[in-house]
DNA sequence: GTAGGGTTAG
């Protein structure tokens, strides 16, 4: 246009700096910033606010900043720039203290804010913040929503989930492809593949995110067969899957134990579909070999993938290696892990566990004092459970809940139950040198026993259970849970770091590996 | 024809 002698008006500029921002051309974009302000189009409102967002997107924050604090004439965008380019350099306080002093906030400035604290991972924060623009009356909209069911999803929020549901149907926000996307999402990060699948019917358009959510949904909720039979009809109607859709395609094959057609979407994701596997799928493909039994065949593939293991990787085979009691690989495993994050507490756990296994207790004892002298502390474990629309939080041992006391005496009561079908705690996996009765209270004391020891007391019967842990779950508190779902014939679903455990009737979806 | 906010893995 300017070699063509063209003379560029402020809508051309503002769409120019907005592109710039958008794609990340800070170069292109400080040109164009030279140009406006020799073209004498200031001052503009709309030029302004286009080029402090542009300088926001690109993370130039001083300068957004030199620019704003210029201007003559401000309104509610100009601030939300700001915002938002705060929030996604991950300085949400500061984004915060922005946002509070804003003369005047409309839907989008509050969505900004609301996500700025999804993105942060702050998703109570996120939640509370939407309830506070319920009391302002700002309405919300659809991008309001995404942030919302996002920040549920994480939080495995189902009755907080629910509640959005009624909320947009009540205020006619409609169900988009992005709003569908995320409930999907959600639904199925909270254990619920029915619902996931309500949405995925009930949806008029459908994009790639569309059918990687369900296919991840429906995989990792243990329905590898049907999240396959979801990549066959995607293809059918010809939306093309991206490295994302393998994620999910590949997870479905460990779980169904599809050792062989796991290999053949391997293939035909680099061959067909002109995906280069990065290191997650070849984690899958560690995963897929590991839980068949297949120990060398994975380890082999480790040594061989043009990627460099990650922990992950390594703690996938190591687990598999508990699993299978294959001592061998599994220390060999162990201190390649240890070489890599030498704080990481997961890998003497599983070992101790496999030395246990095998009797060998002055191993088991070894690496006790190992863990002691290199002082590792293993991450807290916490556990969220949502109750009439709370969230709340237990950590291993605390005594912080206004519950406390019914819940520990309700928790005994449970032990007692259990203990009378058989039930004796393993504390194989309990690593403090302490007296054997001291280990048992540890292991009793785990956030997913108290969680559920809360919710037998507050939830109505015959509900289902859902806890978010986060981090992987303990031999002891799986064994205890599959009994109680047995015991109290409720069900239970917990989200571990990394799966799902769906416990019915005493048994788990993970048939025990994990 | 023009300025700010949204979805999938780890």
């Amino acid at each position: 246009m300017v070699k063509a002698g063209a003379t560029p008006t402020p809508v051309t500029y503002v769409s120019v700096l907005s592109a710039c921002g958008k794609g990340g051309d800070l170069l292109l974009g400080v040109q164009v910033h030279k140009r406006v302000l020799e073209s004498g189009v200031l001052p503009d409102l709309k030029v302004e606010n286009a080029l402090v967002d542009m300088y926001a997107e690109c993370a130039e924050m001083d300068s957004a900043r030199r620019l704003f604090d210029g201007m003559q004439v401000r309104n509610v965008v100009s601030w939300t720039s700001l915002v938002s380019g705060l929030a996604r350099l991950g300085q949400v306080d500061h984004a915060r203290e922005l946002f509070d002093s804003m003369p005047e906030r409309d839907t989008v400035s509050w969505t900004a804010m609301i996500d700025g604290y999804v993105q942060a991972a702050r998703f109570r924060e996120a939640l509370e913040m939407f309830r506070e623009m319920q009391y302002s009356n700002v309405r919300a909209d659809e991008f309001t929503m995404v942030s919302v069911i996002t920040a549920c999803a994480q939080l495995g929020a189902l009755e907080m989930g629910e509640w959005v549901r009624v909320y947009m149907s009540r205020q006619g926000i409609k169900l988009d492809v992005f709003v569908g996307n995320a409930l999907i999402d959600m639904y199925s990060k909270c254990g619920s593949v029915e619902r996931a699948l309500g949405v995925f019917k009930e949806m008029h358009s459908r994009d790639k995110f569309t059918w990687t959510a369900i296919i991840l949904g429906l995989a990792v909720n243990g329905h590898g067969e049907e999240a396959i039979d979801m990549f066959h009809r995607m293809i059918r109607v010809w939306e093309a899957p991206d490295e994302v859709t393998f994620i999910g395609v590949l997870t479905a094959c460990t779980h169904a134990g599809l050792v062989d057609k796991g290999r053949e979407f391997f293939r035909s994701m680099i061959h067909s579909y002109k995906i280069a596997p990065n290191v997650v799928h070849y984690g899958c493909m560690i995963d897929l070999l590991g839980r068949a039994g297949k120990i060398t065949e994975a380890l082999e593939t480790i040594d061989q993938m043009p990627v460099t293991p990650n922990s992950t990787i390594l703690g996938t085979l190591l687990a598999a290696c508990r699993v299978h009691g294959n001592l061998d690989i599994g220390e060999l495993v162990a201190k390649r892990l240890l070489e890599l994050d030498p704080e990481n507490s997961t890998v003497y756990i599983l070992l101790s566990n496999m030395y246990a296994k095998s009797n060998r207790w002055e191993d088991v004892r070894r690496l006790r004092q190992s863990i002691m002298e290199k002082g590792i502390k293993k991450e807290p474990g916490c556990s969220l459970i949502e109750m009439n629309g709370m969230i709340h939080e237990f950590v291993a041992g605390d005594c912080s809940h206004p519950m406390s006391n019914k819940i520990y005496s309700k928790l005994e009561n449970i032990i007692t139950d259990l203990e009378n079908v058989g039930y004796s705690p393993d504390i194989t996996e309990v690593f403090v040198e302490v007296a054997e009765k001291e280990k048992q209270k540890i292991i009793y004391w785990h956030s997913e026993k108290l969680a559920i020891s809360f919710a037998l007391l507050s939830s109505e019967p015959n509900t289902v259970i859902r806890i978010v842990k986060n981090l992987r779950m303990c031999l002891d508190c799986h064994n205890a849970i599959k009994l109680i779902s047995r015991l109290y014939g409720r069900e239970v679903v917990v989200r571990d770091r990394t799966r799902f455990h769906h416990f019915r009737h005493g048994f788990c979806s993970c048939k025990d590996y994990w």
